[in-house]
DNA sequence: CTGAAAGCGCTAACAT
DNA sequence: ATGTTAGCGCTTTCAG
């Protein structure tokens, strides 16, 4: 015995399907009152609820729609998607979650459930994915947001959310120069992924502002993970003259430089100060507080969102003032305690 | 220009609907080689995908599931996503994540909305979920996994996952006696929660175990959430005769107090032992790692995407030995360095 | 204001 | 070995 059907309702109701049709659908404004209280009534009655496949087959809308992140397990990512499933909740959506692993394979596996699954559309927060794929995406004419890289060729179906990593950074680098540090390092994300190239590249610019060579500032690549922060302190420390203060890609990687120090007996921020990126929850709340540039994470994922739904507005429905389909949203710089004066 | 369908293959390739029906979903076994090549070479030409959303009005699968967690900000459901999703990728389901931020009203949203978009199964990882809303999952006879709970009348239709934390506590109580301490206190989650309550009877029982009288170890309900361990140390201190020790609901909390404790100048575990309970993977790598309850996250959420998986097998296609749908799994001490003998 | 009929893209008997 | 015929549950003209 399968789910009561609108025919069941019609037939109870001693109506057509059409106008137990009308009435789900919100269009009974030309309607007997009389008829629709009681299709009403026989729905409340046989607790009938429309089935949403059936639905999409006709209307080519599924309500859903597909968000690709590289890792869940990082707290940067929970915030983006705590953004997008609020806004997407409060208009029907429902949010296929992906988690990529930071693997090209993995990325195009879920791309291709994806749009097999008749997503209405796709938010890439991804930064492993590889440009072929979202070009992929585009082609079937499938709506997306882009996290964090400029795209062509997906106008009118892609909107791109682009994150202004240079004021914040440089704000970053004048705070550890205030502070008397010289010899900085960097530990970047795989220098694979367009944003640790990025992010590296803003660090070493605003140093080349200051007048400080960049070649003579060590980047040491990590893996965006605590362990990689570990092991790249490891190697700052072995070169000649240590740095005093280094800048990592994200906060976890310098919770895992923090915790590296610690076991080699380094004092933060009194010997090593390090700044880390995205702010992260839990950054204020570690020993020793995290200095860090700040991400408008949640503020991310809910632009993302909205913009995919104004994406998938039909021309007809949309709003008066259509949105700006490439935004650029600010970082800065917040100031707590793992950095210090530079030891003499 | 919509998608290609199925009869644009069949007319291209000279044959019926069936016969690519055939060829697409595997069962050419009795078809001529030849037949089935040319089907096959039209599909690529024309790029053909089927649709899944047709698919499922008749097959009455969609090859979806949907997850409900507490706060995907929580690294301890990171975990579980995971687990959920690596095995959830590996069977061709996709997941809805569905975060509830320990809201009821959202809880029920999107139970709706999972309903009426027609996911094969549920999987409550929520600790939130009040019973009433699973019962409903239940009578719609949608099979679910539950994790940390016993439920009735969902036979056939549920499974549950439960954890014991009992082992993993008991140990905890022991290794903080051994260490003299006397005075012990709990943070405990919100005690509406079933987990909530769980963890603090396993507390309290592991010190009666030992003859200490639970009426003198306040406990003090926080937020498994940092600040909430924050302001629960606040209350700790206010005490006559303060703990020496202090066992958090989670991890999260735990944090937080030694943050808190931090600011106190109190210093961890010198002063103030600690123990958490769940071991995210931040747990070994702040300053000082924690000591904490370790569960097994990841496996539990392959577990449960596995049982439901197990549950959506129809009669036929069951495995020789199907699995047991009421498993429970087991915690562990995790000593690191956030506990130390009682100060004297 | 409401009903009849066609069709969305696919599967599954039932023919042949 | 392949084609024909009905639907799956809903929306949507087009009539009435």
């Amino acid at each position: 015995m399968s789910r009561t059907t609108m025919a069941d309702v019609a037939q109870a109701a001693g109506v057509s399907k059409s106008t137990v049709s009308r009435v789900v659908s919100g269009q009974s404004i030309h309607m007997r009152a009389e008829t629709r209280q009681r299709v009403l009534r026989v729905i409340e009655d046989l607790d009938y609820r429309p089935s949403h496949v059936a639905r999409s087959l006709v209307s080519k809308r599924t309500l859903t729609a597909g968000l690709l992140v590289s890792d869940v397990g990082n707290p940067y990512y929970a915030e983006v998607i705590r953004g997008v499933e609020d806004v997407a909740l409060a208009h029907g959506y429902n949010i296929f979650l992906c988690n990529t692993s930071y693997n090209p394979n993995y990325c195009q596996k879920y791309i291709h459930s994806l749009t097999d699954k008749g997503v209405d559309g796709i938010l890439f927060m991804s930064s492993s994915m590889p440009d072929e794929w979202v070009r992929e995406v585009a082609r079937h004419a499938i709506p997306s947001v882009v996290l964090g890289r400029e795209f062509q060729g997906m106008e009118g179906v892609g909107g791109t959310i682009a994150v202004n990593f240079e004021t914040g950074i440089r704000a970053a680098v004048d705070h550890l120069l205030e502070l008397g540090h010289r010899r900085l390092a960097h530990v970047s994300g795989p220098l694979g992924l367009r944003t640790s190239q990025l992010r590296r590249d803003a660090f070493l610019q605003a140093l080349a502002a200051h007048g400080i060579d960049p070649q003579h500032t060590p980047v040491i690549e990590g893996n965006l993970r605590t362990d990689g922060g570990r092991q790249a302190l490891a190697q700052v420390l072995a070169m000649p003259q240590p740095a005093t203060a280094v800048f990592a890609a994200n906060d976890l990687t310098a919770l895992g430089i923090v915790s590296a120090a610690h076991a080699y007996n380094l004092r933060v921020p009194e010997n090593l100060s390090v700044v880390g990126l995205d702010d992260i929850e839990l950054a204020g709340q570690i020993i020793p507080p995290l200095t860090t540039v700040a991400l408008p994470r949640y503020q991310i994922g809910c632009l993302a969102m909205r913009m995919l739904l104004d994406l998938l507005q039909t021309p007809q429905e949309a709003e008066v003032q259509a949105m700006d389909h490439n935004q650029e949203l600010e970082t800065r710089l917040v100031i707590r305690q793992s950095t210090a004066r530079a030891p003499a």
